[in-house]
RNA sequence: GCUCGAGUGGUGGAAUUGGUAGACACGUUGGACUUAAAAUCCAAUGGACAUUAGUCCGUAUGGGUUCAAGUCCCAUCUCGAGUACCA
């Protein structure tokens, strides 16, 4: 009997798909364990070799788990919106879904191709997946759940007080109750104050403008990435190099009413999180660095002089004579506080209002009870005893007054009877004091050297901040406007291009110093960027070296704040060894003390506080395209409002074109059934659209991410109509165990991903804050292109078979080398003239891909084959290997006169470099079993490596010989024989060895183990059952199909997917001796059988008195033997 | 520039807490079986000298620790990935 591997597959796979064999029920007694790949996109041009490898690794696993008796959920689906069919729709006219259909199916293009489809590619190779869960996000019953998630996102906003999400309905009852001011929630920038009144004054529009500030995915001007080209927004992460991630179109900078989601609420649990997943440290890297936290403080530096008398510098104190004495007595007093002061600061403490509160705090040479810096507000809380002592209450209230700060006094029985009242009234004073936003005060600046602040010598802006138009001088308006747009016609990548060149202009406005009080010159400069911090930038040359650069530059001062460092030639960032000079009262401090010393006078200034600034932005969630999910949104008024749940999915509309319209607006702008009316609750024709009860829709669709950010939960309940999944569902499955993916996906799908898990987590949707415990990064296979040297000349092609091309270019590089004269044709000897004389260049040799299906295992191309598939080469002429040049197929012998070898490169799998493997030809050739084998032998999974078709035979004729122990010509050969003690020990070896691997993922070493195991076994002719059943069981997650087989005919009437995994016996692996090695200074000479239970004596004695050991010493005597019992021996001297 | 990761035969890659470097496979060479090819099987295969035993050199380079280093430490070089005026 022959291993007939293309009836075995194709009879089990029948098998499985007939008996559901891998259907996964949402509860059993068995353990669970989620194993899930990331779904592909399932393009037109099928999968290639490399897609498969993470989907091997996982079936492995999910296999390996069932046999150790787990409940296995490993579910597939498609990724099925995106750009490629909308692309393909608008050159062909076809409908996306269509295409998308035949890419998953299979069928015929328009082009008349035939399609193999995704799902048939898969299915071919084998894999366990529950295909009964199957999901495709442009499904409207799964992207229903999409835009779901999308109104509970709108619904919601971010409570920093409970650090969580809520729903948007406990801060609309916050602001009836008590206005915004003690809010403390996550929102725009420019969001201004308001109290209860206020918000009950406002109109239905305003407050849904102001509620749109707080919702977590909101709509706003935003400036976003426009690629023209595509005609189509982008998010940062689909930006590479400043240009677009698909078809490398250049993308500019745009202002835009756009869709986002506010992630940066979730900055800090994003980076937490990352704690609690065992995740590829360089993944958690990138998503560390994505987020990009920094500590520092943000410092307002007030404008001295608007010229259009905007403002005028506000008051402020100087720094103060603080005494020790008075510091050691506020501290006594914080940790002796009356009862009434303790009960207030537990409500005012850690900004429970809204603002930050001190205790005992020091203004100059009082210590008050609480003072709140930023609002200079001051907080007394008075014992009976200040009825004796009014007058100086009242003078030392002057005091404070006259430094600046609002003084508010009350009784100890006020703070204990009716606390409520109290913190109202602080609210209220506070709401009034509210400072508006800092460019009407100052230049804010965000920094992480605040200890350096003193180094200031000028501010740069970035040329688009809102100031930069009003603070700029008559004098200078010219050359600043010049600069701005200037500025603004440069491309993103223009910019980034050219970060050598320093360019700016002077404002002509100064600031003032929080500290000297001296004035600043206010710059601006390309390169502080808007989008980042502030905009602007306290610019301290000496600390900074784009500060320096740019004030060497532009002749500014460049004063030296650190001690004992020369920064002549260059800035000075090292933190770890900064000392702090000229700096007041920073002078001697490390970095961090000055660092702490610098916010807490700041502070007092109320000019300035420590703060943590995010890289992150928000994400951009709308898309200028048809093939994605439409937003369940109408708009009244110019706001957007919900469509109710109830009536979702909102499907996408059928337009002519798949184009944005001739006004700009996005494809669905062609959509003449795209209205939606209130009272039918039904999408109508726009005609209808009357503002009353029919109202427009979105016109944007949501992008690529949003379909994958959920579909793994989505998998557990993928059928469920009336939620996204229920709560059994997901409580059962709880999270993926094991996630295997490719790591483009670090900043992308993985970060929004956690974000919507986080957001599900905390309106109680989600039981889990994480969702996949474990993730592996799978590496690239690439692919070997074949490339044929080509020289061209006057209309005459010439290949060189790799031999010649390699001496040819070696020698003429090596003047020394005598020059090769090759073989008596004259053509040849007319390249090498013409190359050696410099009439023609090494190095316009043209490598020309060739498909790598017509090159055999040994590099030898098919040239005839070649000629038919490349026309326009059919006259060129070929040198071959041997020198002679190619006169076609000899009719007699069937052969070339020689053979022409191609040089291999090892390049990215493409289809323009002819170097695609597909999966189907090599499960055709050898099978599904040999193709799963091989891709993991190819080496570890998580690293990349190159695809060689020629390996494959190393897979197959494993498989082969692993057959051979189980059938011979006339049938199966197993016995029930006892095995012998050495088959026991080759099984228990590999047993033990397998099973540690599959833990590790070191799926290469595995099949390294089996073909020894195979070896062994056949070399032993093995033939006993106990040893060959448990051995079928071992190889089943790797190679499947046959080992079904075998089990069948075995005698086994169940599939072996979850027959038990072999248990691992220690006894079987028992050894009474060791082959020691014995080595004289470290270098192993010579091999030593010796019994296991000797002692390091014993042993050192049967070592000495070998006679090559004294063959070895050559008379000498050793200074010292190292015996290491079990593992070696070392003889020293 | 910064942050990670990696350098081992002709090739892909093995090598536990430092303990026999090159497992396993591809390729190559020779042989067997075949009219022939494929398939299969056997043998050799890091380099150099000797080819009988053997000796020397070898894990990017240079140092160091150790009885013993691919593995640990220091410095340097090269390649790959991510990120980039992030204040």
């Amino acid at each position: 009997m022959n291993y007939d591997f293309r009836k075995i597959e194709e009879k089990w796979q029948k098998f499985w798909a007939d008996n559901q064999t891998f259907k996964a029920e949402n509860h059993s007694d068995k353990p669970k364990y989620y194993v899930l790949d990331m779904f592909p996109y399932p393009s037109g041009a099928g999968l290639h070799v490399g897609h498969p490898l993470g989907y091997i690794a996982s079936d492995i696993y999910a296999r390996y788990k069932r046999h150790k008796g787990f409940n296995v959920l490993h579910p597939m689906g498609y990724d099925s919106f995106g750009l490629p069919a909308e692309q393909y729709a608008i050159q062909t006219g076809q409908h996306p879904a269509d295409t998308t259909k035949v890419n998953i199916e299979g069928g015929v293009d328009k082009e008349g191709n035939k399609i193999e489809g995704y799902r048939k590619q898969l299915d071919r190779m084998g894999f366990s997946f529950d295909w009964s869960r199957e999901v495709r996000t442009s499904d409207p019953k799964y992207y229903k759940w999409t835009q779901w998630v999308f109104i509970q996102l709108f619904n919601s906003w971010y409570n920093k007080d409970t650090d969580k999400a809520e729903a948007i309905g406990s801060l609309i009852s916050k602001f009836e109750t008590e206005g915004n001011a003690a809010v403390n929630a996550v929102c725009d920038d420019e969001t201004s104050i308001f109290t209860q009144q206020d918000w009950k004054n406002y109109s239905d529009t305003e407050k849904q403008q102001v509620l749109l500030k707080y919702r977590l995915t909101y709509l706003a001007d935003t400036e976003v990435n426009w690629c023209p080209a595509l005609g189509t927004v982008l998010a940062n992460d689909e930006i590479v190099n400043g240009v677009s991630e698909r078809g490398g179109h250049p993308v500019i900078r745009k202002k835009m009413t756009q869709w986002s989601m506010r992630i940066t609420a979730y900055a800090q649990r994003l980076l937490d999180g990352l704690n609690k997943v065992d995740w590829p440290q360089p993944l958690k890297d990138s998503q560390t660095n994505w987020i990009g936290r920094s500590e520092g403080a943000e410092v307002t530096f007030p404008i001295l002089a608007f010229p259009e008398g905007e403002g005028t510098t506000p008051g402020y104190m100087t720094g103060g004579n603080n005494s020790h004495l008075l510091l050691e007595k506020a501290k006594k007093l914080r940790n002796n506080p009356a009862q009434a002061e303790a009960a207030l600061w537990e409500s005012l403490k850690g900004k429970n209002l809204g603002d930050k509160f001190r205790r005992q705090h020091l203004i100059d040479d009082f210590i008050v009870d609480f003072v709140c810096l930023s609002k200079k507000l001051i907080v007394e809380v008075d014992g009976d005893i200040h009825d004796t002592q009014k007058a100086e209450d009242e003078a030392r209230t002057k005091a404070l007054n006259e430094r600046g700060f609002e003084v508010v006094r009350f009784r100890n029985n006020q703070v204990l009877g009716d606390i409520d009242a109290v913190l109202q009234e602080i609210k209220e004073i506070l709401v009034k004091k509210s400072i508006p936003p800092s460019g009407a005060r100052g230049i804010s600046v965000f920094t992480t050297r605040p200890d350096t602040i003193f180094g200031v010598s000028f501010m740069t802006l970035a040329p688009e901040h809102d100031l930069v138009a009003k603070i700029t001088t008559p004098d200078q308006k010219a050359e600043v406007e010049a600069y701005v747009e200037a500025t603004a016609k440069r491309s993103e990548r223009d910019r980034m291009a050219d970060v050598k060149t320093i360019t700016g202009a002077f404002t002509g406005a100064y600031a003032e110093h929080p500290f000297t009080k001296e004035p600043i010159p206010i710059w601006i400069g390309d390169y502080v960027l808007a989008g980042y911090g502030t905009g602007a930038v306290m610019s301290v040359p000496c600390g900074d070296q784009r500060d320096y650069d740019f004030a060497k530059h532009f002749n500014i001062p460049i004063p030296n704040i650190f001690e004992g460092v020369d920064i002549s030639e260059e800035a000075f960032s090292d933190k770890a060894t900064t000392v702090i000079a000229n700096s007041d009262f920073l002078n001697g401090l490390n970095y961090k003390e000055a660092t702490t010393k610098a916010i807490v006078e700041l502070e007092k200034l109320g000019q300035g506080e420590g703060k943590i600034n995010y890289r992150l932005r928000d994400a951009v969630f709308s898309r200028q395209r048809y093939w994605g999910e439409p937003f369940p949104v109408y708009y009244v008024e110019g706001m957007p409002q919900m469509i109710d749940e109830k009536y979702l999915p909102i499907k996408l509309p059928e337009v002519e074109k798949y184009l944005p319209t001739e006004t700009g607006e996005p494809p669905l702008g062609n959509a003449t059934v795209w209205a939606w009316d209130v009272e039918k609750n039904e999408v109508v024709s726009n005609d209808l659209i009357d503002h009353k009860t029919v109202f427009p829709l979105e016109l944007n669709t949501m992008p690529g991410w949003a379909g994958s950010s959920q579909y793994f939960n989505r998998y557990m309940d993928p059928h469920n109509e009336d939620a996204i999944y229920s709560p059994e569902a997901i409580n059962y499955w709880q999270d993926v165990d094991l996630y295997i993916g490719g790591s483009e996906h670090a900043t992308g799908h993985l970060l929004y991903s956690r974000f919507w898990q986080k957001f599900l987590f905390d309106r109680g949707v989600a039981p889990k804050d994480e969702f996949a415990k474990k993730l592996i990064n799978q590496g690239m296979i690439t692919g070997t292109s074949a490339l044929a040297y080509l020289i061209r000349e006057d209309n005459k092609e010439h290949f060189v078979s790799r031999n010649w091309y390699n001496k040819l270019v070696s020698d003429l590089s090596d003047p020394s080398k005598e020059k090769m004269v090759p073989p008596d044709t004259a053509d040849f000897e007319d390249i090498l003239k013409r190359l050696t004389d410099g009439t023609t260049e090494v190095s316009t040799w043209m490598p020309i891909h060739v498909d790598v299906s017509l090159v055999n295992a040994s590099d030898e191309l098919d040239i005839q084959a070649f000629k038919n598939w490349r026309p326009e080469f059919k006259d060129a002429i070929f040198t071959l290997d041997n020198g002679e040049i190619y006169k076609g197929i000899n009719p007699t012998s069937g052969k070339p006169g020689g053979e022409f070898i191609v040089s291999r490169e090892v390049e990215k799998m493409s289809k323009s470099k002819y170097n695609v493997v597909s999966p189907d030809a090599i499960c055709e050739e050898y099978g599904a079993d040999s193709l799963r084998l091989y891709e993991m032998f190819l080496g570890p999974l998580e690293q990349s490596k190159p695809w060689n078709t020629a390996g494959i035979t190393g897979a197959h004729s494993f498989l082969k010989k692993l057959w051979k122990l189980y059938f011979e010509e006339s049938g199966i050969k197993v016995t029930d024989e006892a095995p012998s003690a050495e088959s026991l020990k080759t099984l228990h070896k590999t047993i033990k060895k397998v099973e540690e691997d599959i833990e590790n993922f070191s799926f290469n070493t595995s099949v390294s183990t089996f073909m020894i195991c195979v070896n062994e076994l056949t070399a032993q002719k093995c033939t006993s059952r106990s040893v060959l059943e448990p051995l079928a069981i071992l190889v089943s997650p790797y190679a499947p199909h046959i080992a079904e087989e075998l089990w069948a005919q075995l005698g086994h009437s169940e599939s072996i997917a979850t027959a038990p995994f072999p248990k691992f016996e220690q006894k079987y692996l028992v050894e009474s001796s060791k082959e020691y090695p014995i080595s004289f200074n470290g270098k192993m000479r010579f091999k030593l059988e010796l019994p296991l239970d000797l002692s390091k004596e014993e042993i050192e004695a049967e070592v000495m008195a070998h006679e090559k050991t004294q063959a070895q010493l050559q008379g000498r005597t050793p200074k010292k033997v190292i015996v290491v019992p079990g593992k070696i021996v070392n003889v020293v001297g």
